[in-house]
DNA sequence: GGAATGACCATGG
DNA sequence: ACCATGGCCATTC
C-alpha cells in the first residue's frame, strides 16, 4: 500500500460532517483507490476507541452495521444516536437520508 | 510462491 | 428480505 492511503482515508473520515454516515465502499473510492473497502475496514479495527477519528460514521454497504454482537457495534449505535442519527432495529441506517456524500451524487 | 484472513461488496436464488 | 457464493486486494504466516 503506498503510504497516504491511511491518511487519505482519516482525511475524508473527518470531512463527513456530524449527523452523517458513510460507507467503507464509497470512502474507499473517494480516497483514489476503488475496491479496497476491506482495507478501509482493516485501518479501522487498528484504530484506537479516543483517536479523535469518527469512525462511527463509517457503515458497510448499505448502511449496515459491521460485526453484530460486538463491542464496537454497540458503541457505534450509541454514538450515531448521540449525533442524531435514527437507527432501524437491526442496527441500519438510511443512506437516503444521512448519507453523505448523497447517493446520487455518483449516479 | 501459496494459503489463510479480514469492521467488505454485488449478485442470484 | 435473508443467506450463499464468488470476487476483491493487501497483509501475514
Amino acid at each position: 500500500m503506498p503510504p497516504g492511503f491511511e491518511q487519505a482515508v482519516l482525511a475524508l473520515i473527518g470531512d463527513i460532517p456530524p449527523g452523517c454516515v458513510c460507507t467503507y465502499g464509497t470512502l474507499a473510492a473517494m480516497a483514489g483507490y476503488p475496491r479496497h473497502a476491506r482495507h478501509v475496514g482493516k485501518l479501522l479495527s487498528g484504530l484506537p476507541e479516543g483517536c479523535g477519528a469518527p469512525w462511527h460514521r463509517v457503515l458497510g454497504a448499505g448502511g449496515r452495521v459491521s460485526r453484530p454482537g460486538s463491542h464496537h457495534a454497540d458503541l457505534q449505535k450509541l454514538l450515531l444516536e448521540n449525533e442524531g442519527v435514527a437507527l432501524s432495529d437491526n442496527g441500519r441506517v438510511s443512506l437516503k437520508r444521512y448519507g453523505w456524500p448523497t447517493e446520487y451524487f455518483f449516479k
